[in-house]
DNA sequence: AAAAAAT
């Protein structure tokens, strides 16, 4: 109701007088600009319901109003699965990471089965020729057809999937990483700085340009030499291309070579059938999790088995379960007999953010609590009091951020000598400048030889570092068919003039529903909360600015419901869940591939629609057109001005029409992606 | 530019 006030437009406003006292602001779309026209007031409630209503969708339903609508662990809500994945598989070729998505499962596409997975880890490096590797760039046909292949394209041939470069056989199964390198599979640390050309290379063709072969030599005496070539990290700026204002760290990197899982490959699995306990899965089911998502019946089985794990699949598809439940069954499967006051963790669970770091806590303590098993969050902005406290009185599982646990480790306050497992989520995000070296350091205090997990919807040959440090024969899964085409997020990109864009981002806001701002800074975020206030609009801001407790009450009442716009930095782009967002909006566009698809990834969940906007400039569309190319993503550029009808409409159903369109088709989809998306 | 420790 917060944001119900409806006040007659004008009333409130300073800038009212100076709109009339400056000839400059009184243009349309001018941010003081008020317009005569009573009609244009804000929307209140009813009028919203009932706008809203006749679009179909009916209402805001779930959330609102009790505060918890049907909430379900962040990551794991099946539904979104259903939205598949992204068309960007780019079919293998391309590095990338994509994905999109992060959250949906996938469509069905072939998968493979997700037992192959095993065999697969057994597989070495073998050495022996490869044929079609050696080809050379200028031997191969310039473009094969993949490289030529529109989005339309590929979604005729059914989405190509990046092992669809290996002949599919059915002995597909028995294939090791090397028969699977022979192929021309590409592995994480065959990555070269791979940019926008990326669709025109071969695996040949890295392989040409120094990167050694696997089958050169056994795997890890592989790695250890890889090191010594130069390389590029990701924060290495090449010279030549760069346009000054295209972000260098926006290149595609390799994807990990990894097992893929589909919705059909575990339909009928149950949590007990991959090892996890009774209880446990009561937990699970408790939760909405009633039967694994094809990323949890992929990962537990090999974590549950000791494996180190490299895991990607979209948000939503379940992740933090896919390491956090078989994380609670180590614990209680090694568990001494006595819970220790005092003892030190044996997991650990690093997040790049705070929110997110709770949100995980959340999750595993909801697991942990059913069997004894307990966790503490370890983050910073807070107190340390509490946290020690915790620690002193013994947790099994720390979660937390890397500052404050290298803060208190340094302290002595937290021994992570008794860390047999430990995860870092959004793996990609901590492997980049400013969270790396924090990481490596933490992880080097575990226990020797202790089991590492990471996962990340876009988990991509950032980690290389990591995994080659801590990972020394990791298992890869992934989720099939998360193509960016079966996506149910629709996707815009409006330009507008910059001197219009507070006015049109004001104009967006008043649109019914929950919606989330991304800007790119503390001050702009900021600000634009602050000017959807006088505006009438209800909202709040996350960012790193405001103090942690602001931080948690900004995100909670969006959560539940007492505003609808939340304006934030990225410190929000990455795996926060909230239900129901109908619409993400970013006000700066995004310098990352990555970025926009973990920000998009806030909406469109649970089997929802959802829609992105995304705000620009006219000089930034080739840029803009560039990072959707990347992200295998396909969005109109709509010229936009204040005032403009489609401004209102942001957060409507799809028109009846479009809906007769997509229905067949999507059903067709779901049913065949998503045995698991029962909950 | 943002995030991540606290003082």
């Amino acid at each position: 109701m917060a944001h119900n006030h409806s006040r007659p437009q004008g009333a409130h406003r300073s800038n009212d007088r100076d709109s009339s006292s400056r000839p400059g602001s009184r243009s349309k779309g001018h941010r003081g600009f008020r317009d005569e026209q009573p009609s244009k007031g804000r929307w209140n409630q009813s009028e919203r319901d009932s706008r809203r209503d006749g679009g179909a969708q009916g209402g805001r339903s779930g959330r609102s109003s009790s505060g918890r609508p049907n909430w379900t662990p962040p990551e794991e809500r099946n539904r979104d699965h259903q939205r598949g994945p992204s068309f960007r598989t780019r079919g293998g070729s391309h590095g990338g990471r994509d994905h999109q998505g992060d959250e949906r499962v996938h469509r069905g596409e072939r998968p493979r089965g997700f037992d192959r997975a095993r065999d697969e880890h057994n597989g070495r490096g073998r050495s022996g020729a490869a044929p079609d590797r050696n080809r050379r760039f200028e031997d191969r046909p310039r473009r094969d057809d993949r490289d030529q292949r529109s989005f339309g394209d590929r979604r005729e041939q059914g989405q190509r999937r990046f092992d669809d470069r290996a002949p599919r056989r059915d002995d597909r199964d028995q294939r090791s990483f090397g028969d699977r390198r022979e192929q021309g599979q590409r592995r994480f640390d065959d990555r070269a700085p791979r940019r926008d050309d990326r669709d025109q290379r071969s695996f040949g063709d890295r392989r040409e340009q120094g990167q050694r072969r696997f089958d050169d030599r056994p795997r890890r005496e592989e790695r250890r030499s890889f090191d010594e070539q130069p390389r590029r990290d990701s924060t290495y700026y090449p010279s030549k291309d760069s346009n000054p204002f295209q972000p260098k760290d926006d290149v595609v990197l390799e994807r990990l070579e990894a097992k893929a899982t589909s919705a059909e490959d575990v339909a009928g699995i149950s949590f007990a059938d991959l090892g996890i306990g009774d209880s446990i899965s009561r937990a699970l089911t408790g939760m909405g999790a009633v039967s694994p998502f094809p990323i949890q019946a992929a990962t537990i089985p090999d974590v549950l088995a000791g494996r180190d794990v490299l895991g990607r699949g979209r948000t939503g598809s379940g992740k933090s379960i896919a390491f956090g439940a078989p994380i609670v069954e180590m614990l209680l499967r090694g568990r001494s007999e006595r819970r220790e006051i005092g003892r030190a963790p044996r997991a650990l669970v690093l997040a790049p953010t705070r929110e997110l770091a709770q949100q995980l806590n959340h999750t595993i303590m909801t697991l942990g609590r059913e069997v004894g098993v307990f966790t503490t969050v370890i983050v910073g902005g807070v107190k340390q009091d509490r946290q020690v406290e915790g620690l002193r009185r013994g947790v099994d599982v720390v979660i937390g951020t890397p500052g404050r646990i290298e803060d208190l480790v340094e302290q002595r306050k937290l021994n992570l000598g008794a860390v047999e497992i430990a995860v870092v989520d959004e793996a990609d995000h901590m492997c980049e400048l400013g969270f790396l070296e924090p990481v490596q350091r933490i992880l080097r205090r575990t226990k020797p030889g202790s089991q590492k997990l990471l996962f990340s919807a876009t988990l991509d040959a950032e980690v290389q570092t990591i995994v080659k440090e801590f990972l020394p024969e990791p298992s890869v899964h992934e989720v099939a068919g998360e193509e960016q085409s079966t996506s149910t997020i629709d996707h815009q990109i409006l330009v507008t003039d910059r001197y219009d864009k507070d006015a049109v981002l004001e104009q967006i806001v008043r649109n019914p529903g929950r919606i989330i701002v991304f800007t790119r800074t503390r001050a702009y975020a900021e600000r634009l909360a602050e000017q959807f206030g006088d505006a009438g609009i209800a909202a709040v801001s996350l960012h790193g600015d405001l103090t942690q407790a602001k931080r948690n009450r900004s995100l909670e009442k969006l959560k539940r419901g007492k505003v609808d716009v939340l304006v934030a930095t990225d410190v929000a782009a990455r795996g926060i869940h909230i239900d129901d967002i109908a619409l993400v909006v970013q006000a700066d566009p995004p310098d990352e591939y990555k970025t926009y698809m973990h920000r998009s990834g806030r909406t469109g969940r649970a089997g929802n629609d959802g829609r992105v906007v995304t705000v620009i400039a006219p000089a930034r569309r080739k840029r803009t057109q560039q990072l959707l190319d990347r992200a295998e993503i396909e969005a109109p550029m709509i010229p936009v001005t204040p005032g403009d009808d489609l401004l209102d409409t942001l957060t409507a159903p799809p028109a009846a029409a479009e809906i007769a369109e997509h229905e067949p088709a999507a059903a067709g989809t779901d049913a065949q992606a998503q045995p698991t998306a029962s909950v």
